[in-house]
DNA sequence: ACACAAATGCAACTAGTAGTGCATTAAGGA
DNA sequence: TCCTTAATGCACTACTAGTTGCATTTGTGT
């Protein structure tokens, strides 16, 4: 086997990207998430994805050699507008929504098998990356929440932003995927208003922005 | 396929459990978790696991007829003095040992291995249960520490006694699975120190602790 | 419209894993 | 010690992943 990544594609190269290849690609990405959606990650077949999409398994491997290559390029495609970054003011209703927002994501079918499907490759560095680049991406929308409202009135929260924002985030994915916990209504006005209350205090750990 | 569960063993009618099953066993699961740690959850074959166990093939697929099965067997056998339960009184003190506990155990490479493993077959029901009864022992753990601190002074933690514990943890889990950032000393302190300082207000959500 | 090449389809092949019937070994009681 | 049979080992089949050579289709520039 060669070295080289297993989440290694052909895109870069492409040389022909309308008509024919597009339609494949995007038969080929719908029928990815609906089979990862409905047999999960380890169960997920390329034959199964290949007849999902009418399309020759050659074709899915010459394009996409390796299933969580396939499964990233398929969620990389989908990943936009998943969110609505912009708040209103006032911080509470804003981080609520914010939460509310991330909980359908964690206990949708998708977002529930990307998450385990990014974890069974936990080992890839690229898988990795973009998990961490998905979640970046996600708490600097609560930064920019927080820091707007941080203008208008809360002191205290310029040095533990990223701790606060984690507070907020982590209960959520402890109930997803561990303790099986339901994520209702109380339960995130609770977190938000829980780590609201936490007096920011100088001694706060500045969280690896780089998610190293 | 009998519609058998996916996780059920051979053990309850075992009628020879001395001499050589004992030694197949115990092989068996070693060898288990040591491959769960090498190759991980989806790349884990039984072959591999016969070979490292000395063992033939056969003998592992009539006593545990589905990988996850196995592991999850393996790891049930091995989920004994875990941890540390017993507090020194100091309550910051205690939960920054448990949180250093369970941070030892999610980030090393067979905490991690299970928790994936876990997660990979969420659909199984036996696999779900055995991970939230798991996790429901270690929370019991906290709540004896928080216990045994509250008769001593602290006030205000009768309520919320469980949702402070989530927000313990939580930050953990988000680390070590989705953002990598490090779980170090600082961390663990300030995790602590935040969830401590939250005044324990009477809106507090209830947390299913049947984790249904 | 035509030609060239990229991309896909097809078929055959290798390799490795899951799972099963039958023979063999050895545990536990008499 | 000997006998019964539970437990294990061996040999085999079936299935799936993944790869490769070649034919076919189809973009794209001329």
């Amino acid at each position: 086997m060669p070295s080289r990544s297993p989440t290694a594609t052909r895109e870069p190269i492409a040389k022909r990207p309308g008509g024919r290849s597009a339609r494949v690609r995007r038969a080929v990405f719908d029928a990815t998430l609906a089979r990862l959606v409905s047999d999960g990650y380890q169960a997920l077949t390329i034959e199964s994805v290949a007849v999902a999409a009418g399309v020759n398994r050659t074709t899915i491997y010459r394009n996409w050699p390796t299933k969580a290559g396939l499964i990233l390029a398929a969620a990389k495609d989908r990943s936009e507008a998943l969110i609505s970054t912009k708040g209103s003011g006032d911080l509470e209703r804003d981080l609520v929504a914010l939460l509310t927002s991330v909980a359908e994501y964690v206990t949708s079918p998708i977002g529930r098998a990307l998450v385990i499907a990014s974890l069974s490759e936990a080992d890839d560095p690229e898988v990795r990356e973009a998990r961490e680049d998905f979640w970046r991406h996600r708490f600097q929308a609560a930064r920019d929440l927080i820091g707007a409202a941080a203008g208008g009135g809360s002191s205290s929260l310029d040095a533990g932003v990223d701790g606060l924002i984690e507070r907020l985030i982590a209960p959520l994915f402890l109930r997803a995927f561990i303790t099986g916990a339901p994520l209702d209504g109380p339960f995130i006005r609770d977190t938000v208003r829980a780590a609201l209350r936490v007096p920011g205090s100088g001694g706060e750990t500045k969280p690896d922005t780089t998610m190293g």
